[in-house]
DNA sequence: GATAATCCTATAAAATCAGTAGACTAATCC
DNA sequence: GGATTAGTCTACTGATTTTATAGGATTATC
């Protein structure tokens, strides 16, 4: 299951998405609207900011607003930032891969090929998923 | 990802599987066999049982078998119980439904197609994964 | 009744998750 | 240039989950 904090980054940035384009949007005004803890949001946000997703500006008129256009920020890159790995196994991991301890015998593991499938389709749908298609949708259901 | 107790599930029932019809197999065969922690495996083939996958029989000669033949059991049973939900969100989970708290407006959340999809094709490909296939593979892979 | 095996309860260390506190830094406006 | 505003950074805390381990109780077999 996704974390909370997955959740919530995925959430916010929904939010900047619809309004991207429009400047700065306030920390503050994020967690009202989205209902999110202020201050756990901010630590958040930072990573977000750190992962080359998210920009902001200090001072009055400031706040966060996305470093590339929505079309260019989908969820693969939003999980593996703030919840880790999408693969269900290690050693089927693009970028956190590890070698499986408990594989007794790595090479033919008797599960990789399932896990590696689950992958393959996940990050599919997932890239699909980019904060403009979200943002069509939302708006779409709220007709 | 994948917790070490489900890893370890996964293993030791294909290990049981290979030996299917042949009579109970020892907890510290399996451990020694799949290098799982001999306490820790008790406690997860325990679960297993209590989860009717495996029979266990006590005493000399005793041990833990399949309850089911290897065809009718597969990973989707295997991962809900020594994992958890198979589903990224609580919203989206067939045997774990929770409503979202994130989610501002339930019925209809912006994410919630997306991971909806994700789920419907992990479930299909796991439900394809039961455990006479997967001995299936090993066998061929061991060749 | 000795032995061999699972069953059950309790405990504990380590890691992760979710959230908070408070001081620091930078930008803006007057 | 000082007040104000808003993000930055470090550290900490409490709760929960994970990954085990210990030790005795129970049951089946010979």
């Amino acid at each position: 299951m996704l974390s909370k904090k997955c959740k919530y980054a995925i959430h916010a940035l929904v939010y900047l998405a619809e309004r991207h384009g429009q400047g700065p949007v306030q920390i503050g005004e994020i967690a009202d609207r989205q209902k999110i803890p202020k201050k756990f949001l901010e630590a958040i946000l930072l990573e977000l900011r750190n992962g080359r997703i998210l920009n902001s500006k200090k001072g009055k008129g400031g706040g966060y607003y996305l470093q590339r256009s929505p079309e260019e920020i989908n969820l693969t890159e939003v999980i593996r930032l703030t919840n880790g790995p999408i693969a269900l196994l290690p050693c089927v991991s693009l970028n956190f891969y590890e070698s499986c301890e408990e594989c007794v015998n790595e090479k033919n593991c008797t599960i990789r090929t399932t896990f590696l499938t689950i992958r393959d389709e996940t990050l599919k749908i997932l890239s699909e998923s980019n904060l403009a298609a979200l943002v069509k949708k939302q708006k779409k259901d709220r007709k």
